[in-house]
DNA sequence: GCTCGCTTGTGAACCTGTGCACAAGCGCGT
DNA sequence: ACGCGCTTGTGCACAGGTTCACAAGCGAGC
């Protein structure tokens, strides 16, 4: 059984990754593919892809590559992708009628249940074929569809009361789109994306010449200059 | 000025959420914070805290703690926030919609300089004070403004494409919400996020009953106002 | 001035992830 | 049947990141 091998945590980051560029694959009819064909799909090295691979199984042939039909499947098995995963959207701002209208999600498995929001002015809005309701009917909506996955995309102040709710309502995976840093008891897995902090790690990067060798000019130079 | 030590990419990671943890302290005042407030503030190990500190300099005083004031302005040195970026959005479909009204992205020194969208029938379109433009005043925009970032928000298929033209414009930071694997000369940072990856990411801890070791920070300690 | 408590800064051990290099193994052509 | 070329799977060494533990250093109180 696949209760031995423990995947490292690189390693299942990567997977949605390879599962996109064999989904890809497949539609373009590719029966087999290399590990380095999907190496440069993926940007990741070739060696990595092997071993990332390997802690699924022995699923590749040698002297052939990897049978691109299989390799979806079992990826989408490790995954949990073979289901479909409702999962609730709490906070309809910009941000949450965004993530509310994204194609990608349900496209991917990912069946959005329910639209919250704690507003009572924009309770019974709708949002394409999906209406706005009032974070007081969480419990109720989580049972009725099993939700296993919440969405947060309030505003930080918010986030740590919703994520309260949601752990009681017994979801046990979170998506954290507010700057708050959740507290959590360890069985939720919080995952955080933070759009401003990206934009400051480009900043960072920037600000150091990352590759050529002139070290630093005094930061505030960079205003339009010369 | 000792620059010269490097920072590690894990360090630059996390200055972000240090720099708004300080910031949050030092709306309400607090002259001063230990490495363990400010661990116990972003789930962060203190001991990393104070590492990941000491590469910006020795801003601390053992026995007190760091001056928020001053740290705060050091992080902020080191990422590159004392001065304004002005961002390109390319794709103005939901994502890029909602990422244009997005107020955290003005609130912490990110201003969004033009919106643009291959889709003639949407020039013109306002996104709150903003108009939406054709792709093909890029070039004009960026180097009018000086632009340093773009965010590319278009369909995967569009985004190589996109990113050419951004790297064309010596753009060499760029953020790519698509779901594409971007190919892109050294000298160019490129951050991806993918929501899809990310519920898909929960699906598998969700499957692999995950508090049995691995999981995350052991921070059972926050338990101020229940 | 000296001691005491507190907090930083960091050496060092440990752990995780990466990438090379190569043996093992498969399929095809002859 | 057999060898050859190709690709996987993995042992191993290295690089990077994390955490512990503690000396160094600061400020306060006496």
């Amino acid at each position: 059984m696949s209760r031995a091998a423990r995947i490292p945590d690189a390693t299942v980051e990567r997977l949605p990754l390879y599962y996109r560029a064999l989904a890809e694959l497949e539609r373009f009819k590719a029966s087999t593919v290399s590990s380095e064909a999907l190496a440069e799909l993926t940007g990741v090295n070739a060696a990595k892809v092997r071993k990332d691979l390997s802690y699924l199984g022995t699923y590749g042939t040698r002297g052939v590559g990897y049978d691109v039909e299989n390799l979806v499947h079992q990826i989408a098995r490790e995954l949990g992708l073979t289901q479909d995963w409702p999962v609730v959207i709490v906070g309809i701002g910009n941000l949450g009628r965004a993530l509310a209208s994204y194609s990608g999600f349900s496209a991917r498995g990912f069946r959005i249940a329910a639209l919250l929001d704690a507003d009572p002015a924009k309770a019974g809005l709708a949002v394409g074929h999906l209406a706005i309701r009032p974070t007081s009917e969480l419990p109720s909506i989580v049972q009725a569809d099993d939700v296993a996955i919440g969405i947060i995309a309030t505003p930080g102040s918010a986030a740590q009361s919703v994520a309260d709710q949601l752990i009681a309502c017994n979801i046990r995976s979170i998506l954290n789109f507010s700057p708050a840093v959740l507290v959590v008891p360890p069985e939720v897995t919080v995952r955080r994306v933070d759009l401003a902090v990206e934009l400051q790690i480009l900043s960072f990067h920037h600000g150091h010449n990352d590759h050529l060798d002139h070290p630093v000019e005094p930061i505030d130079s960079y205003r339009r200059s010369s």
